[in-house]
RNA sequence: GCCUCUGUAGCUCAGUAGGUAGAGCAGCGGACUGAAAAUCCGCGUGUCGUUGGUUCGAUUCCGACCGGAGGCA
């Protein structure tokens, strides 16, 4: 069978499970594919596989930054490309499982990613749009790479302005760059498996279910203690979904319940924009759950998907 | 029981000085290459409560009825 199994999927739609069980039966590791999970001390509200339920089986690129640090695309696939190769070098099967659309195909693919200012040109871009607007950085753009210009929308200031500073940076457009990478071949070819709901509504009642359920667990100390502990409000983790809500509710501008109420919102826009990600990959085998599907049958499907794929 | 207000999209509400209606939210679709759980874009037909009447024409005016809210008894 093909050493490389992907498992895609919106929040709350058994992904971890399914992970954990296909690498009891293929000899397998899981490697988490998740932008939030990346962080320690953020367990609860990353719906962070527990221990019970990894079973034993190993799990990687969970826990491998502090809330306050950066992290990325670039630093996700710098780290977890040579975990993935170890894995397959000891002859095991590598079961890379997330949500994170842009971390599992950058991964996949090998992209390779224009280098960072590291001088606040970001910075000093973002201080010239608020004071002037986008439209002269967008002038500024078309004038360098008239192509980015022309396919960014001009409300979209965060890559206008990402566009901008790799031209700035390294003196070739962002256009050209990805050109490049998108020429390479990919670097692993892996079997995919994509996990939905025949009826979306069922996907928005497990998301409600799991945020209760979160609730429950004592996601709200979590949060206290990570306030305590220091972290800036403003740094990448604290973006996460369940975070700054119930930060906004702790910070007093609103109630409990009323930032529950977002977070179920704001789960459910997620995991529409994770399947739309998903959608456009064609090489997705989707396994598709009713609400009469248990787990078992899911498992069972992708095995057979997994049989086919061997013949 | 009487009086007043009210009934328009899944929800909250605008509006039509009579020519069959539009916002926000929800929902749906899409984009995405070093913030991605982020960021951005697109999509609005619904017996205008029911039923009579006036009118060439009623969601709009008038009556009755049925819901809802408040007030007086």
């Amino acid at each position: 069978m093909n050493p490389i199994l992907c498992i895609a999927g919106p929040t709350a739609s058994g992904k971890t499970a399914l992970a954990v069980e296909l690498a009891k039966e293929y000899n397998g590791e899981v490697v988490s594919c998740d932008s939030m999970q990346v962080y320690r001390r953020m367990d609860i509200g990353t719906a962070k596989p527990t221990l019970d339920e990894r079973q034993g089986i190993v799990h990687h690129m969970l826990d491998v930054a502090e809330p306050e640090e950066e992290f990325s695309v670039s630093r996700y696939c710098a780290m977890a490309a040579p975990i993935v190769d170890d894995i397959l070098a000891r002859g095991k099967t590598a079961i890379i499982a997330g949500g994170t659309g842009l971390y599992l195909d950058s991964l996949i693919r090998g992209n390779d990613f224009a280098p960072f200012p590291s001088t606040g040109v970001r910075e000093a871009l973002e201080a010239q749009a608020r004071e002037q607007g986008i439209q002269p950085l967008l002038q500024q753009l078309a004038q360098v790479d008239p192509e980015s210009a022309a396919r960014l929308h001009p409300s979209d200031q965060k890559r206008i302005i990402r566009a901008l500073e790799v031209y700035l940076e390294t003196g070739q457009t962002i256009t050209a760059h990805n050109r490049r990478t998108q020429a390479l071949p990919p670097r692993y070819t892996p079997l995919w498996l994509g996990l939905d709901f025949a009826q979306r509504q069922q996907l928005y009642d497990r998301i409600d279910q799991r945020v209760g359920l979160m609730l429950d667990m004592g996601l709200i100390a979590e949060i206290q203690a990570l306030l305590t502990s220091g972290i800036p409000r403003k740094c990448t983790a604290m973006q996460a979904i369940g975070y700054k809500e119930f930060l906004d509710a702790l910070e007093g501008r609103c109630t409990i319940e009323e930032a529950a109420d977002q977070v179920r919102q704001s789960s459910r826009h997620y995991a529409k924009r994770q399947l739309t990600w998903l959608r456009r990959n064609g090489a997705i085998h989707w396994l598709t759950r009713t609400p009469e599907t248990g787990p078992e049958e899911i498992l069972a499907q992708a095995r057979q998907v997994i049989r086919d794929f061997d013949k």
